[in-house]
DNA sequence: ATCCAGTCGT
DNA sequence: ACGACCGGAT
């Protein structure tokens, strides 16, 4: 697992593929044109090296619970809303065992307004059981992490890839996008990962060495990133994209998204989410209050009592919030202590400037000490 | 209205 | 497999 600094990339290596065997790529009846994988890896891998993002939970000093962290609250949330949220957090729980005997309170008003605040307690939780299964350390295989509360599919395996460099299969809307794209030839994957993206997926891995994960997340790293930059959800940068001239979708004339492909909107005003939001909003001041005038000083006009009163009722049952005597507030001591019916929802159970490639070696030298 | 490094319960 | 779950920006 050690690399040296001086060790050449590992996007350098030979790259072999399980899947054409032509040297540019196929032409399949049913798809058109499809690129041959190992090529489009080699691009994209040196595209990023120049390219990334210098984002802190890349940086080769950053630990495995700042990636984990970094991966919680990246879940449906744009990187830059992000930042300034994970660096206040790593500074005041530089450990999965600060956050653990922390005051929940205090967790979700440092979550701020990121949104989906569960993942917050859920985090919490993560760390309780992660001083309890794990020595208060993050584990390091995939199926583990997948044990742990709020960690899903796709966090399973970026944290085990990025933080351990396991050689694990990471697929999140951006990947998804760039197999449709350059892979399938569609515009937008979907709505739902089925399992023959997953299947796809699997298949597009570079077959490198058993033993070697660098290579596997470089891949990984780099088709995210392409995603997240170039080849984008709307207005995509083909132009820069290293491999514009490989795409199946641009082969196939870049058409555009079917009906089935769109995702259908979630909407906001004047639903759940909005009121739930709107009382929580109010807690994170640190306000404590009756329930009446909490209900009532909701800024949203258009909510009946009833919403305002279900929306509550279902933060208490979640553990976002908390009462006492008919006194609301924030929920007060460590996680799973005194909550209402059933428990909370947590419940117990690049180098600096052009980080890209070099980071992954990097992390690759730290695991290897 | 759509998108964003998704997860969970039904 | 589908809907709920937050919130800000385009």
């Amino acid at each position: 697992m050690a690399m040296r600094p001086t060790a050449e990339p590992a996007a350098r290596t030979t790259l072999a593929s399980p899947m054409n065997s032509a040297r540019e790529g196929s032409l399949r009846p049913e798809i058109g044109f499809t690129p041959e994988p190992t090529l489009v890896h080699e691009r994209v891998i040196e595209w990023f090296e120049g390219n990334a993002r210098p984002l802190p939970w890349r940086e080769p000093d950053c630990t495995p619970w700042g990636v984990m962290v970094s991966e919680i609250m990246l879940q449906q949330t744009p990187v830059v809303r992000v930042l300034p949220r994970w660096e206040l957090w790593m500074q005041r729980w530089p450990k999965p065992a600060d956050l653990a005997a922390a005051p929940t309170s205090e967790v979700l008003t440092a979550w701020d307004r990121l949104g989906y605040p569960r993942r917050a307690l859920r985090l919490q939780a993560a760390a309780q059981a992660m001083v309890e299964r794990h020595q208060g350390e993050v584990p390091r295989t995939a199926a583990e992490l997948r044990a742990l509360p709020g960690v899903g599919e796709y966090t399973a395996a970026a944290v085990a890839c990025f933080a351990f460099l396991e050689p694990e299969v990471v697929v999140d809307t951006n990947i998804r996008r760039v197999h449709a794209r350059a892979f399938t030839g569609h515009a937008l994957p979907g709505k739902t990962y089925t399992s023959a993206q997953r299947r796809l997926a699997h298949e597009l891995m570079p077959a490198a060495e058993p033993d070697d994960g660098a290579t596997a997340c470089a891949w990984n790293a780099s088709a995210m990133e392409l995603g997240a930059l170039i080849c984008t959800a709307r207005a995509p940068q083909c132009q820069a994209c290293p491999v514009a001239d490989l795409c199946a979708w641009r082969a196939a004339g870049s058409p555009p998204a079917t009906q089935e492909q769109q995702t259908r909107g979630q909407g906001w005003a004047g639903t759940d989410r909005q009121v739930r939001g709107a009382i929580m909003a109010v807690l994170r001041t640190g306000e404590t209050v009756g329930r009446t005038e909490l209900l009532d000083e909701l800024p949203l006009p258009d909510a009946s009592q009833e919403q305002r009163s279900r929306c509550l009722d279902s933060l208490l049952r979640d553990g976002l919030a908390a009462d006492d005597a008919g006194q609301i507030s924030l929920p007060g001591a460590q996680g799973s202590a005194s909550q209402g019916p059933g428990g909370p929802v947590a419940g117990q159970t690049a180098g600096t400037g052009s980080a890209g490639l070099a980071a992954v070696e990097h992390q690759a030298q730290r695991l290897g000490e």
